[in-house]
DNA sequence: TGTACATCAGTGAACGCGCGTTCACTGATGTAC
DNA sequence: TGTACATCAGTGAACGCGCGTTCACTGATGTAC
């Protein structure tokens, strides 16, 4: 069988921009977030050093386009994680459950889209704002129209969020945390300590 | 007025190890995690750049020094929130109110202690156990006997720990994180939320 | 189909840089007698 | 009080390193005629 080059492969590389992001990500989940650099990413991806520039006007940039696929990837796990649910509470859940499942699976973008600090391009727009609406929304089904569903949408992510983070940085014991089904449980244990005896 | 140098003045410098540690600090501060580096450090304390490995037997010994000094401050915060609450609950909060204000006040602290991954001197135990324990009791006299209170801190934990992480990644508007004032009444409306509407 | 040209992805050398760490040293401070 | 010695905080040169970025280039691919 002949391999028929597909069009997205194009010049020499084929596809290097993709590949120099997997690179940086696999990067990142090996060293953490000081280890990225373009000449290992280039290295990895194997091309020289300088290749990376016709991609990525420069470090920043790659970083900058991580965490739009990130960002990008948790909007549409929202949504996906609601289809299904009529009740505003189930579907608020629902987002949240998700949010900690994205962050066990997703660790190096979660720490690119919000711990990694970096210049953003010129012209750059808040890539947060897709999935802070949906959630805003969520929650403003969730307690109605007396409450500033503004406020109670921060109160809505703080919860999710913590816990992502503190699974990410390892402070929750490894057997909470060992595969997507635990994470999942410890997540929905979460909500119903805070729906029940901590809600009060 | 003579100056009668303090005992602990001692040598050459006086108390380059904390002058160190405060240097690091503020480098975090200015320009990141990554932006840290011994020899800055011993530039900003006046000082060769050889002369921190008298103190410090490596970059990540100075790290784990600060992250000690994090989790001491963190759980003096947390047992002063505390003083004068009888009522469970209202201690609870309290503890993650103070949290969230330690957040804003000390964010290079918190991006150590949590977020910085570094070698731990060999022999070294987890630094955050007490305050993890003082929040675990806390916890426990609230939701009571019947549920474990172990995952129950995690709960509680998850709450102030993303709202302060959320904080110090720039994802809360400004306004509401200009002051201590501020994001105290911040963290209130978060746990109000959750005691109200959102914990239903 | 064939040729001339334009485009532009990837090359490799070079730049200047700051870093962590080691080492033999110096000189100020502390201590034993 | 004075002297000889030990300690050890801080010095300055040196090591080897990888980095980000620039630049003139090359050569494969795409396109106009």
């Amino acid at each position: 069988m002949a391999r028929r080059p597909k069009p997205k492969d194009g010049y020499h590389h084929g596809n290097l921009r993709e590949t120099l992001l997997r690179a940086a990500m696999e990067l990142i989940a090996e060293r953490g977030a000081h280890g990225l650099s373009l000449r290992e990413c280039a290295r990895r991806a194997g091309v020289s050093h300088a290749a990376p520039y016709r991609h990525f006007a420069d470090k920043d940039a790659l970083l900058y386009a991580i965490a739009e696929q990130g960002f990008e990837k948790l909007y549409a796990a929202g949504v996906a994680s609601m289809e299904g649910f009529e009740d505003p509470l189930e579907r608020l859940d629902a987002y949240g459950v998700a949010y900690v499942r994205f962050a066990l699976e997703n660790p190096v973008l979660l720490r690119v889209m919000f711990t990694l600090q970096f210049d953003l391009p010129e012209g750059a727009k808040d890539l947060g704002t897709p999935a802070f609406d949906l959630l805003q929304q969520a929650t403003a089904e969730v307690v109605g129209p007396d409450v500033d569903s503004y406020a109670a949408a921060f109160a809505a992510w703080s919860l999710p969020h913590g816990l992502s983070m503190l699974v990410l940085d390892g402070r929750v014991p490894a057997e909470l945390v060992e595969d997507t089904e635990a994470v999942e449980k410890l997540a929905r244990s979460v909500y119903s300590i805070w729906r029940g005896p901590l809600g009060s």
